[in-house]
DNA sequence: ATGGTTGTTGCACAA
């Protein structure tokens, strides 16, 4: 059994205790966080490596940053997008093979507003992303792109989608870019394994979202057809977003055969 | 009505 999970920690530094008690009660094989807001010389890979874990971080300091933890082997380590395609600016992606699975950890860009130039770099970095896979690896292997995706595949994913009608995460034009990557050969495992659930994975910080029910379903485990087939269960561990000092969001998981 | 909170090499900006 591998068990594969993503979190966006929102500050590894201000996270790292919770992480690590989690990750203790939990056991991941492979752990993929996203917004570290680290340095790469500030990512606590010796604190990893002592809890039995290979680590590898692409980090820029203030914002942003993504990692790959993992105690099934960690190789051929990609940092950005493959060679080829034009580098995006930020740190948003890492790709590593852990235990014969080409992982991919991605902190898809928030976009902000439609009517703001972040929104078009969203799409753009959405569709450098099939780039990426594309000369990277192939829909029959083993392949996982996991991460916060900012995107809300569909109406079920979020609390009230009439209050986000037209703004961002829900838009045609950010779930045709979900559709791209199914085209290209990944489903999205939660939402096989569950078709009915409203299960969210992240709820702002602001206004009691989450004691009110009020979040959104962002981040997405997705697999190539051989790991759909082989995953057993998956979940949102939405007790991770409980106590105190949360990150926004929650953890997903999936366990393969 | 556009509220509220958290994080950062913070004092504004991103989420």
């Amino acid at each position: 059994m591998v068990r594969v999970v993503t979190w966006n920690v929102n500050s590894l530094k201000a996270r790292l205790e919770r992480v690590t008690e989690w990750m203790n009660e939990v056991q991941p094989d492979v752990l993929c966080l996203q917004e570290t807001k680290m340095a790469d010389d500030a990512f606590p890979s010796l604190h990893f490596e002592a809890m039995g874990y290979e680590s590898a971080h692409f980090g820029q300091g203030r914002w942003n940053g993504v990692a790959i933890i993992s105690k099934i082997g960690l190789d051929n380590v990609v940092t950005n997008f493959a060679d080829g395609i034009e580098p995006d600016t930020d740190a948003r992606i890492i790709t590593a093979t852990c235990g014969g699975i080409r992982v991919s950890s991605v902190y898809v860009p928030n976009g902000r507003a439609i009517d703001d130039p972040h929104y078009e770099y969203k799409l753009s970095w959405l569709d450098r992303l099939v780039a990426h896979l594309q000369r990277d690896t192939s829909p029959a292997a083993d392949v996982i792109v996991t991460g916060d995706f900012n995107i809300a595949p569909a109406d079920i994913d979020v609390y009230d989608p009439s209050k986000l009608a037209m703004s961002t995460h829900v838009t045609t034009a950010e779930r045709d870019r979900i559709r791209n990557l199914e085209q290209w050969g990944l489903v999205d495992i939660f939402r096989e394994h569950h078709p009915e659930q409203k299960l969210f994975s992240w709820w702002d910080y602001r206004s009691g979202d989450f004691h009110m029910g009020r979040g959104l379903r962002i981040d997405l485990i997705m697999g190539s057809a051989s790991v759909h087939a082989r995953s057993r269960w998956t979940t949102v561990d939405r007790n991770a977003r409980k106590g105190p000092s949360p990150s926004d969001h929650a953890p997903v998981l999936v366990d393969l055969d």
